[in-house]
DNA sequence: TCTGGGGTCCTAGGACCC
DNA sequence: TCTGGGGTCCTAGGACCC
């Protein structure tokens, strides 16, 4: 038996846990660069924003009901959900952390009477601690728990938490959409429902052979799984990732080469912090650049190149001079670029080395302890403490991010106060709605 | 003014090998 | 007359996930 565990409007939730006062009201966050909104509220939910609206589009509704809306803070993020990956992990022996908001749980190493009542435990647990509201389902394989938890959210009667094993299993079916079924995207529920499915259960008793021959294995693995035959494996240690993308839109168009290479700069570098922080080495980067395709009447250009390293690597500098190498052979004067990513392949442990036959290895041991004390570094002090000056300073192009909330939980400024001693909060308080007045914080402390 | 970011898996087709 | 059988690797494109 498996339990998935999906945390409700992960990103409002967060953003909830700190702005109380908040909850009630339609809040949605939006993506990098202010762009689109990708979690939203019940009651954002309410008004009918969907998922992936965009949100200058939707500015009268967002006005006209006082929608709140936040900057996507990914910072914050990743931390709450650092800290409710860390209670799964308390509460089962193989936890499988499927996404920043969801993770999947081996209950069979779980002693429990009751499944529904631990699903419940769990729920509570993570409430209690985080703040952080979250549905559980529980089935005989991973697509059943998945299903089960799409009821446990569209039907609230069962209080968050659902079992596949439930009698009423099959009617529930009926009420879910084709598509909600873990592994139906767009595309194929556009397909069935040509072919007159349209629920869960009309997929469910479909005939196999001809899922396989037009939604090829993995459709008649979600079909097989739907009927309780596990097909999708249970993965509790991560895998090592096999290409790292780092991709940004830019906050206003970007024309000169210049400012093309400070941001191709400081994406690598960005790719190359998660790249050491999984232990992997490189040994190619992609760089990919190109226009606003959703402005038509602009020119259009898009092109991509390449750099390989004589031997993998985790060492920054290497990949900046590679990737702005590759930029400057794509890169044409006289378009508007919307957006620069990077794409790390050739993906390697750090401690296993495919050497080249025909050259010499190279020594990285002082490359490696540079990186490793700018790690140390940037650890301590924050983010970019020590950068690269080819990644610029001004950064004029960087995202939009108007309405971004503190990061609360990972930076000491930005640590919420608790009121300790009558007068002193008083002087913080103040400090806080002056804003960003850091140096009053710190004198006020002191 | 304004449209996200980061991943996985599968298939078909073409090249190659013996 | 007659053109096999069993593989690997790579890439592009398309589906999916959150």
């Amino acid at each position: 038996m498996y339990a998935v565990i999906d945390c409700n409007n992960f990103f409002v939730s967060c953003e909830l846990v700190f702005n109380p006062q908040l909850k009630g009201r339609p809040v949605v966050v939006a993506s990098n660069n202010d762009g689109v909104i990708v979690s939203r509220s019940a009651e954002a939910k309410k008004l009918g924003i969907p998922m992936g609206a965009v949100i200058f589009k939707w500015r009268d509704t967002i006005d006209h009901f006082q929608v709140k809306v936040f900057s996507g803070n990914f910072a914050l993020y990743g931390d709450m959900s650092r800290r409710v990956m860390d209670i799964l992990h308390t509460m089962a022996n193989k936890v499988e952390v499927y996404s920043i908001d969801e993770a999947f749980l081996d209950l069979n190493e779980i002693w429990s009477e009751n499944n529904l009542a631990y699903g419940h435990e769990i729920r509570r647990r993570i409430l209690q601690w985080t703040g952080i509201p979250v549905s559980v389902g529980i089935g005989m394989t991973k697509t059943l728990a998945k299903a089960a938890v799409e009821i446990a959210k569209k039907q609230p009667q069962f209080g968050g938490v659902y079992s596949a094993e439930a009698i009423d299993f099959d009617d529930r079916l009926d009420r879910l959409e084709v598509g909600d079924i873990w592994g139906i995207g767009r595309q194929y529920s556009a397909f069935l429902n040509r072919n007159g499915i349209y629920t869960a259960r009309q997929f469910k008793y479909v005939s196999d052979t001809w899922v396989k021959q037009n939604m090829t294995v993995g459709g008649q693995r979600t079909l097989l799984e739907l009927r309780g035959i596990p097909c999708v494996q249970f993965n509790h240690v991560r895998e090592r990732r096999k290409g790292i993308v780092s991709s940004r839109s830019f906050g206003r168009p970007v024309e000169t080469l210049r400012e093309m290479r400070e941001s191709v700069a400081l994406y690598t570098a960005r790719a190359i912090e998660r790249l050491r922080s999984d232990h992997s080495l490189a040994s190619f980067i992609q760089v990919y650049i190109t226009t606003n395709y959703h402005k038509r009447e602009e020119a259009q250009y898009a092109n991509a190149a390449g750099f390989s390293l004589e031997q993998p690597s985790c060492y920054t500098p290497d990949f900046i001079l590679g990737a702005q190498q590759a930029l400057t052979t794509i890169f044409k004067p006289g378009y508007r670029y919307k957006k620069a990513f990077i794409m790390l392949l050739g993906i390697t442990p750090d401690n296993q080395i495919q050497l080249n036959m025909f050259k010499e290895y190279k020594s990285d041991k002082r490359d490696r302890k540079l990186m490793r004390a700018v790690d140390i570094l940037n650890n301590r002090y924050g983010r970019e403490s020590v950068g690269y000056a080819a990644s610029g300073i001004g950064r004029a192009w960087r995202p939009r991010a108007a309405t971004l909330s503190r990061r609360y939980t990972t930076n000491w400024f930005d640590i919420p106060v608790v009121m300790v001693k009558p007068c002193l909060p008083v002087y913080l308080s103040k400090a806080w709605q002056a804003g960003d007045k850091i140096k009053r914080w710190k004198d006020t402390i002191a």
